[in-house]
DNA sequence: GCGCTTAGCCGCTCA
DNA sequence: TGAGCGGTTAAGCGC
């Protein structure tokens, strides 16, 4: 749900923008100000139309018309208040600690709006499962060196193995892989498609990183983890899916 | 002069979109978009509510509710398409150097507003590590008594040194300046300096404070820690005006 | 809390 | 073009 005003008076602006801070509304204003911040460091900057910023954790942000850094902006926990004075409204807003302050004075507001932002969205960094799977087949040596991978999502009785192989000393090698810090419940499934077997295999846990517990159960167990490094990994995802989109429609 | 959109369709948002990048103007859509990014690493935002900001100099910006940093962003010089495929409003932007790709895939467009931007102002900064360096090449009595400053800046083959000098005893002198709190690194970065001469200096690291680390190697390496006092050399900087305007807001 | 490391760091300067 | 480096770096993690 969004609320907006067009070309609103600077009282209705503060009166809107206090509201919405009240709340803890993601805010944005653009009109007419000038900038004033003190703190680690100093900085003015005069009258100019740009973009005003405040978010309910309280961060501040102020964009000019170019480049990706704000100008000036205060990072999260900033205590924020707005009032009208002498025909300029003013946005202030402090930081405890470092102490530091900003101040947007507005001669003219153009538009404010405010919302609440629902966002659970998880974010990932790094490729998608499957292209992850795939980029892993390929480069096995960013699991270990000597590492020779012979099937990958392979069924057994006991569930899904991600990858069988040969290490560098012979030996046969069951693989699970985890995208995000490893828990228990995976050296758990590792544990179980070794255990399943009726040969010996040596288990091979790889992940970002993992839990202390997860720890000392592989340990345990005589597993070995082994830590991915996502962006190493994220550097060879290929950028064609991109390109065939692009040429599909310049 | 602002035009915006409240809640449009998605062509229309699009429409709307393309005219204003044709000319180059500051754009903001907020709505429930996806994103997904290709190039130095790679990522994936499930579907959520945000801002996604345009400027006219072609950087991107998407925003969530929290924290100063964009969540996915492009720096200047991309090269931005909006189009509807399949019920889905999608910006595309592509940058040529390193090769990098951000796609937002929006469900909803809650608020769209597009704007010139003029803001001709001038950005002061305050005391910066340049000015820093200006005042004690005047006054090398702050870093040590008798000290006498050669050169400032100076390029050797392993970096920028900030100062070369002779001390009162007649040595050669190295000194590096922080303005804040001096880490390991700084440390590091003197002995690189004067490692990499073939004759002898000495070493001064300069600072307000050094972590305890820090000062350690520092002695290990047998250089100087010399205090400076922020107090008295920020008397010798412009006045900034800003603090009654603080005061009155307190 | 402090201090250290990392980052798709960005953006600048200079060889 | 690439390397080095400062930054109101911010943000995360360990102690």
């Amino acid at each position: 749900m969004i609320e907006s005003l067009l070309y609103p008076s600077l009282n209705s602006a503060s009166e809107f923008i206090n509201t919405s801070l009240r709340i803890k509304k993601f805010i944005l204003c653009c009109g007419l100000f000038s900038v004033e911040y003190v703190g680690r460091s100093s900085s003015t900057l005069g009258l100019g139309e740009r973009v005003l910023i405040i978010k309910g954790d309280g961060s501040v942000l102020v964009h000019r018309s170019k480049g990706y850094e704000p100008i000036n902006w205060q990072p999260s926990g900033c205590i924020i208040r707005c009032e009208v004075e002498d025909d300029k409204m003013i946005v202030f807003s402090e930081r405890r600690r470092p102490k530091e302050f900003l101040k947007a004075v507005f001669d003219k507001v153009y538009i404010v709006f405010s919302t609440s932002l629902i966002d659970n969205a998880k974010f990932l960094m790094g490729p998608s499962e499957e292209k992850f799977y795939s980029i892993l087949f390929k480069h096995p040596e960013f699991i270990e060196k000597g590492l020779r991978l012979t099937s990958k999502q392979k069924s057994l009785s006991a569930g899904v193995v991600d990858f069988t192989g040969v290490d560098g000393n012979g030996n046969y090698v069951f693989v699970e892989v985890k995208r995000r810090t490893a828990g228990v419940d995976a050296v758990k499934q590792l544990d179980k498609y070794i255990r399943s077997q009726p040969t010996k295999f040596r288990g091979i846990l790889c992940a970002p990183s993992i839990t202390k517990p997860a720890l000392s159960l592989l340990e345990k167990k005589g597993y070995t983890f082994r830590k991915l490094d996502l962006n190493r990994i994220s550097k060879l995802l290929t950028i064609e899916p991109f390109e065939e989109t692009l040429d599909k429609h310049l």
